[in-house]
DNA sequence: GTTTGGCAATCATAAAACCT
DNA sequence: AGGTTTTATGATTGCCAAAC
């Protein structure tokens, strides 16, 4: 998010949980991307809501030079371009290949400023200075939506950047408001993702880990396999209902991807892979972590460490979670949960 | 007035790369 | 070691309205 105020840019701030995030101003100020003032008449306050990506080119060179330099490489595109906002020295954030792509407004005063669609929104974005995705269009109904998916998704590869999908918004504001939010996310767009690259390896052994509530959560151990620009070698496997209906079993030859590009998971087993003598996977019976037993609720599909806070692996967690909060809040939540424990 | 069902919202949990 | 980015899944909690 960046703020202007009568038109010079006086803020920048990373998404964090949406309501408070990192101050990287400096960091953003060397984007050459970003406008540092406003090209004609501006708001009072106006701030622009945008992404910074690395394009494919600009990162494919950045490892070219660092790999003849001797440096560290950047993983991909997507991290490199979180990690060089993060740089306490903006000029080591001024070398990275960054672009800027402007996608909607938060404040603006006056609000009588704002155009009323989104898609006004952005062309008046561009006259400021902003880039733009050229991407972007307006559709009918869902044919519309659709064709432009499949438009889009063929165009993917030949795109100087990567993408994992494509966002469909209502245009106009005063449709946008008629839908509102639930919880933070809008009812008036929706992501529709492409399908995720997936990949094979070796399930090599499922562990248990106990969290802060005591909840036994199956973890897979793979053999580690490249999966969309990471090495991926665990995925959670939530319970123990999940296992039972993949049928995953320790030894099996399993398909994974990053869901939302991001998080691993194991989407299903290559039956055919399957080496002889597997045994179904049973929850440990106790605790891997204090040896209490494992209870499960009727109806419920979690098994539990009975250990409380005797249970070393949820004392940890309880402390970890609790540190994190703010002190107000440990007043409130602390004893409830400590006595739930 | 209490119970129950349904829906919405929140919590809990998992993982990888990069940076400090 | 911990905070930052990204998100799926299921459990739990909370609320409202309908049924009893």
């Amino acid at each position: 998010s960046l703020r202007y105020e009568h038109g010079l840019l006086v803020q920048g701030a990373t998404r964090g949980d949406g309501s408070v995030g990192e101050d990287v101003t400096a960091n953003l100020r060397t984007l050459r991307a970003i406008p540092l003032r406003l090209r004609g008449d501006a708001p009072d306050v106006l701030e622009v809501r945008g992404e910074v990506i690395m394009p494919r080119a600009g990162f494919d060179a950045f490892n070219a030079r660092a790999l003849a330099a001797g440096e560290k490489l950047l993983a991909n595109p997507r991290n490199g371009a979180a990690g060089s906002l993060r740089q306490l020295d903006p000029r080591v954030t001024a070398r990275r290949p960054l672009a800027f792509f402007a996608y909607g407004i938060g404040v603006i005063e006056p609000a009588s400023l704002l155009p009323p669609t989104h898609s006004a929104t952005l062309q008046w974005l561009r006259t400021l200075g902003f880039p733009v995705a050229p991407e972007i269009a307006t559709a009918q109904g869902f044919a519309g939506l659709i064709a432009y998916y499949r438009r889009i998704g063929a165009a993917r590869d030949h795109l100087p950047y990567g993408i994992d999908g494509v966002v469909y918004k209502l245009d106009r504001y005063v449709d946008q408001q008629a839908l509102g939010y639930v919880a933070r996310a809008p009812r008036w767009a929706i992501a529709h993702k492409f399908p995720a690259e997936e990949q094979m390896t070796v399930l090599e052994a499922i562990d248990v880990q106990i969290g802060r509530t005591g909840a036994a959560t199956p973890v897979a151990r793979l053999a580690p396999v490249q999966v969309a620009g990471v090495t991926v070698t665990n995925a959670t496997l939530h319970n123990a209902d999940q296992i039972e209906r993949l049928d995953v079993r320790v030894g099996d030859t399993v398909i994974v991807r990053r869901a939302g590009d991001v998080i691993p998971e194991v989407v299903r087993v290559v039956a055919e892979r399957r080496p002889p003598h597997t045994r179904p996977w049973r929850m440990p019976t106790h605790c891997p972590v204090c040896g209490a037993q494992l209870l499960r609720e009727k109806g419920a599909s979690a098994w539990r460490c009975s250990g409380g806070l005797s249970c070393a692996a949820q004392r940890r967690e309880a402390i970890l979670h609790f540190a994190s909060r703010r002190a107000m809040d440990i007043d409130g939540l602390g004893e409830r949960y400590i006595e739930d424990l």
